[in-house]
DNA sequence: GTTAATGCAAACACTTTGCAGCCGC
DNA sequence: GCGGCTGCAAAGTGTTTGCATTAAC
């Protein structure tokens, strides 16, 4: 099955019609392997169908997000956006290459404990993305795709 | 002395004009307690000099960051500036009030030193906002200025 | 006197909104 | 058929740029 079968479930479950434009929405969401920006999918919908509208990608992004079904990230001004059915992790995003590496969530499990216990604060961290610069592009001499298996620094 | 002296100085120091403008903008970032968003900052300077452009305060931003003099967030947005000479910290921006609560490195040095043992990653921190909710907003009646002492959720 | 910096306006990228017609249910 | 959704166009934000004039050095 495809992977956002449920996310289109989830649409007509909620009672918001199906449309062409959304389905395609989300498969090119659900087919990239890292985030999309607002205009590569605009770009690759209209490949298919060259009346998709700005406006549209817009609308159906924010319905998207309002479910639940994507995620947003904020790297750097632009927002991009995933199937947030693709399980919870979090991003490392290098400001040199943009290459981005997961990150899992428990990296962060004890960050968020601290700050709830110590200010009271319930921080943000559904999706939750960090500038850097990865291994390959600092002074390390490794492929993007190694990084995230390297372990020293 | 003032607090952006030091920032007057490296202002000169590295061959910049100083303007009466530059002035007024470093004054206005040094004033305020918080981060000052570009819209204050106009505002503010305009209130004494009102052919203050907007361009200018952009270009005269651009030019403080360059030089390491302001440092930037971005809180959901809108990008928000401070004086860097303020010491080294973070902040936790309340989704809900807006409220920006120092956050001392500390609390993310750990963080860090995991990023860069397993990873190689080197993340950009030297000035770290994260969104949430803070006290206050949440199941919290205190204010926001005393969350930052709340010891409780 | 040179040259960088300003003010002004126009251009930009990105996102949102109003509205009439269309189509999923 | 009803009402939500789309396409189109226009309007909003926030930020950047071109250019002639001004003023710091």
């Amino acid at each position: 099955m495809t992977r956002h079968g449920a996310a289109i479930e989830a649409l007509k479950r909620t009672g918001h019609r199906l449309t062409p434009q959304r389905v395609m929405v989300l498969s090119v969401i659900a087919e990239q392997p890292a985030h999309v920006g607002v205009e590569e999918i605009q770009s690759r919908v209209k490949a298919v169908y060259p009346y998709m509208d700005q406006a549209t990608v817009y609308r159906t992004i924010h319905l998207l997000k309002e479910l639940g079904l994507v995620t947003e990230i904020q790297a750097g001004g632009a927002s991009r956006y995933e199937l947030s059915a693709s399980g919870r992790h979090h991003h490392m995003v290098c400001r040199e290459c943009g290459g981005a590496f997961d990150l899992s969530p428990s990296y962060l499990e004890e960050f968020r404990a601290t700050l709830v216990r110590d200010f009271g604060f319930e921080p943000d961290l559904d999706h939750f993305a960090v500038a850097g610069r990865c291994a390959s592009c600092g002074g390390k001499r490794v492929s993007p795709a190694a990084a995230i298996s390297t372990e020293r620094k």
